[in-house]
DNA sequence: AAATCGTGGGT
DNA sequence: TACCCAAGATT
């Protein structure tokens, strides 16, 4: 026998199921992350499970750290963040993005503190605010020990190049679900799916396939076709839109005392339900109106580009300092200390405007 | 069911 | 720099 054939045969020989690999491998690498700490206990507790998987959707983990700290800091049950005024919540949320989210995450809270606790079957949790596909098998699986088919991104991307799974997404999900059901196991289902993500997060990455330190590499039939970067295939990608706008900066008590006029957006679409400051329309055009949110002399206060999901801002900053008996704008709003602007709860492109406002010499 | 919805970090 | 990507859900 070459020396060859008979690595491949010791190799083969010492290879366990994918599971059984992955979940050899979970238990001396899994990662040590906040939401995996179980004080006071040995059961998960449904409450962090689910409020990490929550702010993780789409989200770094390095990103979702601080916020995990803050709110369970803040509301450490779902009773106290049920019980939280949703402006708390909207505003804590404030520079992690998605701000559906923040609100679903209220939505939730108060839907299962009414329950009396969280359900436990996926099929119960998917029914809930916020909760999709992934989410409710992860919260079922993790939390509760049920067995579910758990497919986040990283799942998508280990499963295409163990299965060399070619067909392009969106449409080849189906084929790779049905793969990670086969090889999702009965026992240690939350393990194995955070294991099957830890996998994903530090060797089988998007651009950098680690094959030579892989567990599973053994099972791996891209690895074995020399192209796992080619897994999972993805659409083409489509060019950004530009659109230009002004954000206004309305600013009475010029001084150590000024205040910055801020208004609350609509609950619906971008950046919906979040302290803001006015702005002319860009979100729903190509090109803001330019309408002040009143009279005044305005003048050009700085600018800013912001890239968002699916269309890039370029955004100037109008700023007018009223007199200190200016009588406020018509609509709704409030006047915000200017010293206190980063504890308004500004989501970040609004943050980054209200930064370039002149600040008086105190 | 294609579009919408944020942001920060890595390359 | 510009692009890619991240524990997706909703409509």
């Amino acid at each position: 026998m070459d020396a060859i054939a008979h690595s491949a045969l010791s190799h083969a020989a010492s290879r366990g199921t994918i599971a059984a690999d992955l979940l050899a491998w979970y238990d001396t690498h899994a990662r040590a992350l906040p939401w995996r700490v179980r004080p006071g206990g040995n059961a998960a507790d449904p409450y962090r499970v689910w409020l990490s998987e929550v702010m993780l959707q789409q989200t770094t983990v390095a990103a979702v750290i601080p916020y995990f700290a803050a709110f369970t800091a803040r509301w450490p049950t779902v009773a106290d963040l049920a019980a939280a005024p949703e402006e708390d919540v909207m505003a804590a949320w404030a520079g992690l993005g998605y701000y559906s989210r923040a609100r679903k995450l209220v939505e939730c809270a108060r839907a299962v503190a009414a329950m009396g606790g969280f359900p436990g079957t996926e099929a119960e949790l998917r029914a809930l605010p916020g909760l999709g596909p992934y989410t409710a098998a992860a919260v079922a699986a993790i939390a509760f020990g049920q067995r579910a088919v758990v497919v986040d991104a990283n799942v998508e991307r280990v499963v295409a190049r163990l299965f060399a799974i070619d067909d392009p997404l969106p449409g080849g999900r189906a084929a790779i679900r049905a793969a990670t059901d086969a090889i999702t196991p009965d026992a240690r289902c939350g393990d194995f799916a955070q294991g099957v993500m830890d996998l994903g997060a530090s060797i089988c990455r998007a651009r950098d396939a680690q094959c030579l330190i892989c567990p599973l590499s053994a099972h791996c039939a891209a690895r074995v076709a020399g192209d796992p970067l080619t897994y999972p295939v993805k659409p083409a990608k489509v060019a950004k839109p530009e659109r230009q706008g002004r954000a206004y900066a309305l600013i009475r008590d010029a001084g150590a005392g000024a205040q910055v006029w801020l208004v609350r957006r609509a609950g619906k679409g971008l950046l919906g339900g979040m302290r803001a400051l006015p702005d002319d329309g860009w979100t729903a055009r190509a090109d803001g109106s330019a309408t002040p949110p009143m009279p005044g002399d305005w003048r050009a206060g700085g600018r800013l580009r912001h890239v968002f999901t699916h269309f890039a801002l370029a955004l100037e900053l109008q700023v007018y300092l009223a007199p200190p008996s200016a009588t406020p704008p018509s609509g709704e709003g409030e006047w915000w200390p200017l010293a206190q602007i980063e504890q308004a709860g500004l989501p970040t492109v609004f943050a980054r405007a209200a930064a370039l406002i002149p600040r008086a010499p105190d």
